[in-house]
DNA sequence: CGGTGTGAAGCCTTTCACAGCA
DNA sequence: TGCTGTGAAAGGCTTCACACCG
């Protein structure tokens, strides 16, 4: 949050690339370095050096001319705006393959997200530990997410229950949701949505794949995406 | 491939659609449905009824006026298009949770990819069992890569070992890589790279969440963003 | 000088709206 | 009449290029 120039708005598009700044900004910062250009930053995050001052200058002008940015103040810039400075505790639904995985990556302890509950609805499954947490039940679900404060799940159900999940999850209160079922899911108005889905970013890759017969110049696929979103995501150089 | 229109290009935001649809229409064909219209596809994919007449028009122009379009004819054309005529064989470079959790994921399989390998630079995963198949050594990538005309490649690997996991499969004649790992990764021309990169979508999520204090009618982020994907466009390890 | 901050231009994507065909 | 196909308009994103400042 903090003082951003009253009235701007940061785009979308630069939203989705303020996590890979701040991720280039953590390299520089382990590695002692106290400011970086645009140039050096792009390089580590992978982009081009107009696009980030364009981004960065969306949080205000907070480099110096003829320097750079400082690294640890650009830090604490960008985590303010993701919401960084708190932890946010997750829950994960759906404990197959694919959420127990997501369970044990360290990846997001060390962002900012702890998981905080594993339900399934399978009773089977309830009870069972994984990592440091045991399953607990779908009909809990509630509970679960009002009890811990809860306010960003992730769905890693088969597609059939993503929908109904996503309907218990709002009516407990949960406001962001990252999907992973190979689904549409809908959601109301003020809650936000985004989705990963694994297929569907193997059968863009096959299509460009299918296309270099006839290859003419395209870029592979710079994600952005999205989708992501990806997408987004996002290199091909 | 097929006979597209001459000259058309099918736009990048379009590719990232298609598989959507083709989604869509499986579902349609499923339940024996015969044509669909623009807007019920729209609905089906999360999708609003332009866009997709739109998208489709790039593949030419086969919906029939006042009616709609054929669901078999148009996955045909979508699957022709997406390069899912044939089986793609894959290779899995690194099995921690995440690379395991994807050698088991079934969703692959259906849609057109089939895990052929799972590879492993840690001498102690080697030649371990994860279901169907032995993990190989990082060691004999080329050689598998090669014996089993792989062309597209999903890195699951700790961020450091990324770029160079990438450099050998490029080296290996993988022209598709599909990236998990936390990190920049780049690759000549002419391959195609794309990322998911959990942590990255949960702090997307995050800064919505942050902002709903002053939230003022900004669509959450229905994905498109990308999402990847976007579904984003998204996955490490 | 070197590197930021930013109008302006260009490109891409989405949306609109309606002509045209089954 | 109903729904596609598509020009045209609108909006957003990226790139350019340079004024400005430390």
């Amino acid at each position: 949050m903090a003082d951003r120039p009253a009235g701007r708005r940061i785009p979308e598009a630069t939203v989705t690339r303020l996590p890979l700044y701040y991720r280039a900004l953590l390299e520089c910062a382990d590695r002692g370095t106290e400011t970086v250009s645009s140039e050096r930053l792009a390089e580590l995050a992978g982009m081009n050096a107009a696009k980030v001052r364009k981004d960065l200058s969306y949080l205000g002008s907070y480099g110096t001319r003829g320097v750079g940015y400082e690294v640890e103040f650009l830090l604490g810039r960008i985590s303010g705006e993701l919401g960084l400075t708190q932890d946010w505790p997750v829950v994960i639904v759906g404990v197959g393959n694919l959420g127990q995985a997501l369970a044990n990556y360290h990846g997001f302890g060390a962002r900012g997200f702890r998981v905080e509950a594993l339900v399934d609805a399978d009773p089977a499954k309830v009870g069972e530990q994984v990592g440091e947490l045991a399953v607990e039940s779908l009909d809990d679900l509630a509970e679960v997410v009002a009890e811990r404060g809860i306010r960003i799940a992730i769905i890693a159900t088969p597609a059939p229950a993503a929908q109904e999940v996503a309907g218990l999850l709002v009516a407990a209160g949960v406001a962001s949701i990252l999907n992973f079922a190979p689904t549409v899911v809908s959601v109301p108005d003020g809650v936000s949505l985004r989705k990963v889905d694994l297929a569907t970013e193997l059968q863009i890759l096959s299509f460009y794949q299918a296309e270099q017969g006839n290859w003419s110049g395209r870029k592979g696929s710079k994600r952005a995406p999205g989708s992501s979103s990806p997408v987004i995501p996002e290199v091909a150089s």
